[in-house]
DNA sequence: GCGACAG
DNA sequence: ATCTTGTCGC
């Protein structure tokens, strides 16, 4: 099955996708903060059977505890293949699926992905947050675009992941010395390993991605919320606990 | 035209 | 993302 009318079977062709996105961007919010943050959600999708599956999972964490209050793993047939730019296509119906099961919302949500460190600026983490409309932000392990220098070696410290590509509007956008927009940051989340792409998803700047980022960080290179997500969503979860002691 | 390319 | 064991390092 090519890419085409894989797209198809979900309705939109990819020059239609694109044009979704294009339509979708301007409305992401890259400016203020969540209030009052008492649960953060970290959500990560896996898949099974060589891809045939997909697995979304949610975790919802207690601030400033860390506490896990809540799992949810959801599974449905893969309508969409991978196709770099459009992941949202690919990942959201399932994390959709999974957030209409938890019994409360959260207050922040952790994506593992890109924000609008996007070439149209809109991630699956801007993507979900529109669509959620909840305050997010995107943790990635791989560039998708931009550029950046060296990455600082302290824990916490950051550099700008930037790209000249016009605005999209013009009035929120961030920029650097040079006039570069900044579209995330290369986060040293652990020392001594790769960093993290840490980007806004949808109703906070970079500022407040990277705070709630390091405020979440425990002993490993992901945050904690995409972490446990991360350990549901891939069969190696085996040893997730939920909140009442059980095993997954 | 030639790479690059989240998960 | 996923297929996969042991192994090097903090």
């Amino acid at each position: 099955m090519t890419n085409q009318q894989a797209l198809h079977e979900w309705t939109l062709t990819p020059e239609e996708a694109v044009v979704l996105q294009r339509r979708l961007a301007p409305r992401v919010v890259r400016q203020g903060k969540p209030d009052t943050v008492t649960c953060i959600a970290g959500v990560d999708i896996g898949f099974e059977d060589g891809g045939e599956t997909t697995r979304a999972a949610v975790v919802m964490l207690e601030w400033p505890s860390l506490t896990l209050q809540e799992s949810v793993v959801h599974r449905e047939p893969t309508r969409m293949p991978y196709i770099p730019g459009l992941l949202s296509f690919r990942e959201i119906p399932a994390a959709l699926a999974a957030f209409a099961r938890l019994a409360s919302r959260p207050d922040l949500v952790m994506v593992d992905g890109q924000g609008i460190a996007h070439p149209r600026r809109l991630g699956v983490a801007s993507h979900l947050g529109l669509w959620l409309d909840l305050p997010t932000l995107g943790v990635a392990k791989k560039v998708l675009c931009g550029r950046h220098g060296d990455v600082p070696a302290t824990r916490g410290e950051w550099t700008p992941l930037t790209d000249r590509r016009r605005a999209e509007d013009p009035a929120d956008v961030e920029t650097d010395a040079e006039g570069r927009v900044v579209i995330g940051a290369m986060l040293r989340s652990r020392e001594n390993v790769k960093p993290v792409i840490v980007s806004p998803g949808h109703r906070l700047d970079l500022a407040t991605a990277l705070e709630w980022t390091n405020a979440c960080l425990g002993k490993t290179k992901l945050p904690e919320p995409t972490r446990l997500a991360d350990r549901l969503a891939s069969r190696r979860g085996r040893r997730f606990v939920e909140p009442n002691g059980s095993l997954l």
